[in-house]
RNA sequence: GCCGACGUAGCUCAGAUGGCAGAGCGGCUCACUCGUAAUGAGCAGGUCUGGGGUUCGAUUCCCCACGUCGGCUCCA
């Protein structure tokens, strides 16, 4: 329980400078620098991963003519949960979704069946107004991004891609050692749109993909999307409560809502299937999830600040910013603490606040042109040339290796 | 949104039958110039969440709002 109460992210976004919440935003989060880092450097390890899984990135607008969230279903069926405004006598909804403005994208130039499956992932910041009992930190909030996609495909191809994203999921989620995820299948709610063969269609191929992918899972009647079946990940946090990350949704219905077509080998229009997944589901929710899995000591490759250098003394300060600027041109994120307290309070508040690597300069380094290094909760240290050091930290800085390209 | 609890300094928390607001950490200043988990001293910092009410007097009691926490429900 106190334990539980030490790796809850919020105290750990506090603590360690990455995030806020105000009561000028309730559900609202602002992120700081340092909360920055470590999104910017979970985002490039995702681009990578997506480029290799043959995604491309697109950008829609955050707000948008509420005539096509009534073409969309969204009005119908989610407008409880929707933000509006009114423009130049224009009634305008903020994105809760990036599927609609997705569509746009496809639908701004011809598609042949030889351009399927097209993935078109989507960073989105959607905001959804949640009700008020149900905000929890950054793993309920109003405003998020979502790592979303949307892959337009032939019906015949929605069975592999289905397996594509449940392997992207799995590897992506490997890398972080999540071993408590457990998968649930969703099927057709009350409030929702397209025709009952449409539905079984969908829900049959979902569990086709499952079986094939031998992932175990578990069966949630009428939890899908209002416009399609689901297949969602749960991770648990340090309470034991499970939230939904991953998705991947398989959708007939807005295609058809939204006018979606493509010319086939037959030269004839057609519907391509829509599939929406997620992997991370949303990034404030899955860094939620990373700081408690790792109790906010995240892995190198994650740490806002890979490097602290701590200068024994006032007069260290110069070779420590030396020290700094020679790992920073390797890529590094590297502080100095120039502070004029002793190197015991210094390592401390290292260890405190995380860092997985402390380099220590005093008399000895500046003159042999080295540092000591002492990693996070070790208590051991460790002379090293500054550059074998800088190939060192590099080395165990380096993010996580992709799927390679075969 | 519903049920319950809570809201005092940047953070963690004391406090008083209703009578001048407290500590530690953090911050600032000064001294120290230090070799691997807290150097010392001094100073600043508060509309006691906001708005009404009761009262000679409210941070304290009552009402309302907002926020937070726990649960329900809902979701990424």
């Amino acid at each position: 329980m106190e334990m539980a109460r030490q790796r809850d992210h919020r105290r750990l976004g506090r603590e360690l400078g990455l995030f806020s919440f105000h009561d000028e935003g309730p559900g609202f989060p602002f992120f700081h620098p340092k909360g920055m880092r470590v999104i910017n450097a979970l985002l490039d390890y995702w681009r990578r991963e997506h480029v290799a899984a043959g995604y491309e990135e697109t950008r829609t607008p955050i707000m948008l003519e509420r005539t096509l969230w009534e073409r969309s279903g969204h009005w119908d069926n989610y407008k409880d949960n929707m933000y509006f405004t009114t423009i130049d006598e224009v009634d305008f909804a903020v994105k809760p979704m990036n599927c609609p403005g997705g569509t746009l994208i496809y639908k701004s130039e011809q598609h042949s069946y030889r351009d399927f499956p097209l993935r078109m992932a989507e960073l989105g910041q959607v905001h959804r107004h949640e009700m008020s009992g149900v905000l929890h930190g950054l793993f309920r909030v109003r405003v998020f991004t979502q790592d979303d996609a949307h892959i337009y495909c032939l019906p015949e191809q929605v069975e592999d891609e289905v397996v594509g994203v449940i392997e992207l999921v799995r590897r992506m989620y490997g890398t972080f050692g999540f071993d408590r995820v457990h998968v649930e299948l969703s099927t057709r709610p009350e409030k929702s749109i397209g025709s009952d063969a449409m539905w079984k269609t969908a829900e049959s191929a979902l569990a086709a993909a499952l079986e094939r992918a031998e992932l175990p899972y578990t069966l949630n009647p009428g939890d899908g999307a209002f416009y399609g079946p689901k297949i969602d990940f749960h991770i648990e946090d340090v309470m034991g409560r499970t939230w939904q990350c991953a998705t991947c949704q398989l959708d007939f219905a807005m295609p058809e809502r939204l006018d979606l077509d493509y010319v086939g080998e037959d030269n004839q229009r057609h519907r391509p299937v829509m599939i929406h997944r997620t992997v991370l589901g949303s990034l404030e929710r899955f860094l939620a999830i990373l700081i408690e899995h790792y109790g906010g000591a995240l892995p190198a490759w994650l740490a806002p600040v890979q490097v602290a250098v701590v200068p024994v003394a006032d007069r260290h300060i110069g070779y420590a910013q030396q020290v700094r600027c020679a790992l920073e041109s390797e890529g590094l994120r590297v502080e100095v603490d120039s502070r004029s307290e002793s190197v015991s309070k210094k390592i401390r508040d290292g260890e405190v606040s995380k860092v997985p690597f402390m380099l220590v300069v005093g008399e000895r380094e500046v003159e042999q042109h080295s540092v000591t290094l002492r990693s996070r909760g070790n208590r051991d240290t460790q002379p090293l040339a500054l550059s074998e050091a800088a190939t060192a930290l590099v080395a165990k800085c380096t993010p996580p290796a992709v799927k390679p390209c075969l």
